[in-house]
RNA sequence: GGACGUAUAGCUCAGCGGUAGAGCACUGCAUUGACAUUGCAGGGGUCGCAAGUUCAAACCUUGCUACGUCCA
């Protein structure tokens, strides 16, 4: 087959992308190969492709295809994930567009539409992986509510529960009021806000007064309207204004309730009146201080509605006109907080802030303007509200034991290391996790209650039946898990646990390798982490590599509200997918986020194009597909040289990978291609196969041949679809190949850097470039083949190299001995004085002038040689290699200057 | 407040004890021969600042500054 002209990465993507899949050959048949395993991280069923995933699959196609080719039984499970508040929130979205909403419909319904809609949008994703170039095993494609995952998930709860581990609990919640549904700590983000702290008065009960002789406690608070819902006031017991009046009540404004003064060490003296007032059923550090003061928290009162309006509280004593009220001033209406202000203004229990305006004039403020750590849910956007529900909860501190022993043994092994601080920090302070959400799609909690509100926890209503006794009626718990706490189980979820005798569990648990965004360490990865050791008594996966953040070119992070995303699509439909994978290889260093460079996928899509022209210079020179793994035979030091190469290459690609060094693979084969095989083999042997040696053109052939199929091989990881269409376009002449490249054979050269043929090559190189740059700057034209004087020591070398020579380098006749004019230009190549008579063309003084650039450099790097020689001190304690390349390098360097300074010398 | 990361050529980044590297950008030259999505040659850096360790520091230590991220 004859390769176009023009490369067109899109002709080629779709074309192999289909057969790979149709052929099976994402996992091909290889029972007794060891295994390598790899579990995508599950996108949201709903989503699509963005340049996040793009970076995180690259990674993870690179290292299946990379242990695919060196035979390894390479299984990249795929799936994705239902994502209860995400995918909820985009099919009620679509509903409210049309003026419909959740709650017109049962349940069942609702979940009947979420389905249509995963139905209708659930491939979008997996088709944006497949342009990719992914090759995962879409054979076994699932998702997190597959009933066989959802078994899974079921059984986990289950079985934590009869251990112990998942308990239910009443205490606060971070509870989001527009999604009304819990969300776990995580998913709360906590953000600066302007805000004020307000300070009141609370009347002392009976007459009492403090010492002073003030009847009444000042409090302080940035949220003013929980004092609907105050129930008590604390003041540090060692605090001596407040000893005597511990046990008494105060009065609360507004609601009237009397509420007691409790001693607690919470109440700081030094910060504001050291007096604070407590809401235990509106805020976490309350919480405590009134189950310390002897709240149950059944006790607690509530002043608000799953939206965070005011409802009443238990006591009655909330006026009215509160009623309804949202918490605070929200769409331009005041609310709660603005109308307790207002009223404790009115009835002078607000204590003014009093600060000087810019004429030095006192002015009164209703509060000290404050900036306030404010906890925002990160899907819903509004603020968290403390609330006091009963939710499910993990014992996530005995889960986390055992995975964090997993690091610090090494059995997980986190890269880059630098993240196992963070990893043990947090694993180290976890705190119990909340998995119930009040959503309706997702994995529905199998507990059931009975109408005295026990409850059974069981796989099956039957099993819970069971466990209630006959003719007790049982309801289902509304609520569903928390996404994450069933993709916490994807490693062994996905390979058949909990079957009993499922064989892919047996040999891909444990998964070789996770990949994925540190963003995700705690939520996922963690997770993982601990149900997975918990349930298979080893660890998910033995090295966990996080990757950070593709980041706009300005470095900004990319936000669909910035309006700066970079669609992967879109660059794929510009470049190729080829050069966006290579991209995104070449720029993983170990933690560092990517800026998006798209000058930079344009240079690997002009790599491409390089690989691809030479590829047709080959084809259109008899050199194709080679027929042995191991390196040809070869006689040429041009293709020893280059299969030598080809081996350091491999060596280099191999450490790279084996470290997770994704730059480095990228550019050890980047450079390998570009510069040794198409600027310098390629060059050197086309005098060969134009010459008139039938066997060298032979040699050279296969010996080509060979190396570009090394280089497709080594190459495909990063660059799959050129990479395979090139692989058979080369195929020999009316054959086929004998398979494809995805499954071909990752190089076994059994060869070995041949030094004498690369001291050989080297030295063509240094000539050639001594030569050109010697052209250029005497400003001799490129192509003008100039004759050449060699020392009569290098007859035999040159005159057997004459042919590349001349080619290469443009030299004309090769000379041996004095040369017979002063008129030259003198190059000094590995120590040897090279003249190229110019007589008639050459300016001497600019010869004159390049020599002596050249001989001061060389003599600058000799004095600084002999100064550090000169050092007894470096002589007699630096390590002897460095004594000794010191040596090597001052001698070469003065024979360069002295060599020069001939030179320089035979032009007067 | 704590933890971590980053600071190297105009830009994006490697290097992490032995005389500074890549890609892009820039300058000059080349163009009928795989390739202008090209080739050749070249200019460009007191490696954030300061002190210390060392025969030797971009690289190790400490401090500082700036930016970023996470946790509280």
């Amino acid at each position: 087959m004859t390769i176009d002209k023009n490369f067109d990465p899109a002709a080629i993507e779709t074309k192999w992308y289909s057969h790979w899949e149709d052929k099976g050959l994402f996992r091909p048949q290889r029972p007794d190969a060891a295994p390598y395993t790899i579990v995508n991280p599950p996108p949201n069923v709903t989503g699509s492709l963005h340049i996040g995933h793009a970076l995180d699959n690259t990674l993870q196609d690179v290292m299946i295809r990379y242990e695919r080719l060196r035979g390894k039984d390479a299984l990249w499970v795929v799936g994705t994930d239902h994502a209860g508040i995400a995918t909820q929130m985009v099919v009620e979205r679509q509903m409210e567009a049309k003026q419909d909403k959740r709650s017109n419909y049962s349940r069942d319904d609702f979940i009947a539409k979420v389905w249509e809609w995963k139905e209708e949008s659930g491939g979008t994703i997996t088709r944006q992986l497949r342009r990719l170039g992914c090759s995962m095993d879409w054979s076994r494609e699932q998702f997190t509510m597959d009933p066989h995952f959802s078994k899974a998930v079921i059984k986990v709860f289950v079985d934590l529960y009869n251990q112990g581990l998942i308990y239910r609990d009443k205490r606060l919640v971070n509870w989001d009021p527009k999604l009304k549904t819990a969300i776990s700590d995580l998913e709360v983000e906590t953000q600066d806000m302007k805000g004020g702290f307000w300070h009141f008065k609370y009347p002392l009960a009976g007459g009492v007064t403090l010492d002073d002789g003030r009847d009444y406690i000042e409090v302080a608070t940035t949220r003013p309207e929980t004092m609907l819902a105050d129930m008590a006031v604390a003041v540090h017991p060692d605090d001596e204004r407040y000893k005597s009046v511990i046990g008494s009540h105060v009065i609360l404004p507004i609601t009237g309730r009397r509420v007691p003064i409790v001693a607690d060490d919470h109440a700081d003296p030094e910060l504001g009146s050291g007096a604070v007032k407590i809401t235990p059923g509106h805020d976490f550090n309350d919480f405590d201080v009134g189950k310390r003061a002897g709240f149950a928290p059944g006790e607690m009162l509530n002043m608000l509605d799953a939206e965070a309006n005011v409802c009443q509280t238990a006591d009655g004593l909330v006026p009215e006109d509160f009623i309804g009220l949202h918490r605070f001033r929200r769409d331009k209406v005041d609310g709660a907080r603005e109308l307790v202000v207002q009223r404790l203004k009115e009835s002078g229990h607000l204590i003014p802030h009093i600060v000087k305006n810019k004429d030095g004039e006192e002015e009164a403020l209703n509060a000290e303007p404050r900036t306030i750590a404010t906890p925002f849910g990160d899907r819903g956007g509004v603020v968290i509200e403390p609330w006091l529900t009963d939710q499910w909860y993990v014992k996530a501190d005995v889960l986390a034991r055992p995975a964090i022993a997993a690091v610090q043994s090494g059995a997980i092994e986190i890269v880059p290391k630098s993240w196992e601080k963070t990893f043990f920090n947090w694993m180290e302070n976890i705190q119990p996790w909340c998995v119930s959400r009040q959503l309706w799609w997702g994995h529905r909690i199998p507990a059931w209650y009975d109408d005295n509100g026990n409850f059974h926890v069981a796989e099956t209503k039957e099993a819970a039946q069971k466990l209630a006794g006959d003719g007790v009626v049982l309801m289902q718990d509304q609520d569903v898990l928390d996404t994450w706490f069933s993709s916490a189980l994807w490693p062994f979820g996905t390979l058949g646990w909990p079957q009993d005798n499922a064989p892919l569990l047996a040999k891909h648990y444990p998964n070789d390798l996770l990949i994925s965004g540190f963003d995700i360490l705690f939520f996922w990865d963690a997770r993982m982490a601990m149900q997975g050791i918990h349930f298979m008594k080893d660890v998910p996966w033995r090295k966990l590599y996080l990757h950070g953040l593709v980041r706009a070119a300005d470095g900004q992070k990319m936000s669909k509200s910035k309006g700066n995303v970079v669609d992967p699509l879109g660059l794929i439909d510009q470049y190729g997918a080829d050069a966006l994978r290579f991209f995104m290889s070449a720029m993983e260093s170990q933690g560092r986020d990517i800026k998006m460079d798209d000058k930079r996928v344009e240079g690997y899509r002009n790599f491409a194009t390089k690989l691809w022209n030479a590829a047709r210079f080959a084809q259109g020179h008899g050199i194709g597909a080679s027929d042995t793994l191991a390196a040809p035979d070869a006689t040429l030091a041009v293709n020893r040289w280059i299969i030598g190469e080809v081996v350091q290459c491999q060596i280099a690609l191999d450490k790279a990978l084996s470290d997770l060094r994704f730059d480095a693979a990228a550019n050890a084969i980047y450079h390998f291609v570009w510069d040794n095989f198409c600027d310098w083999y390629l060059e050197l042997i086309k005098p060969v196969l134009q010459g008139d040696d039938g066997a060298q053109a032979a040699e050279t052939q296969r010996v080509a041949g060979w190396v570009i199929d090394q280089i497709l091989v080594m190459l495909h990881p990063f660059m799959p679809f050129i990479t395979e269409e090139l692989w058979h376009a080369l195929a020999a002449d009316n054959q086929e190949r004998k398979y494809d490249l995805i499954i071909a054979q990752w190089p076994r050269p059994q060869a070995e850097v041949d030094g004498a043929a690369k001291a050989e090559v080297e030295w063509i190189i240094a000539f050639t470039s001594a030569m050109r740059s010697a052209k250029n700057e005497l400003g001799i034209a490129p192509g003008a083949k100039l004759d050449c004087w060699f020392p009569m020591a290098m007859e035999g070398k040159v005159t057997a190299l004459y042919a590349t020579l001349e080619r290469v380098a443009r030299m004309g006749s090769a000379q041996f001995g004095e040369a017979p004019t002063e008129a030259s230009m003198q190059l000094v190549v590995d120590g040897e004085t090279i003249t190229v008579p110019l007589e008639g063309i050459i300016d001497i003084t600019a010869e004159k002038a390049r020599l002596t650039k050249a001989m001061e450099a060389a003599e600058k790097e000799a004095q600084s040689l002999e100064g550090r020689l000169g050092n007894p001190n470096f002589v007699e304690r630096a390590k002897a290699e460095a004594v000794e390349k010191a040596r090597a390098d001052l001698a070469e360097k003065k024979s360069d200057a002295e060599r020069l300074g001939a030179a320089l010398a035979r032009l007067g």
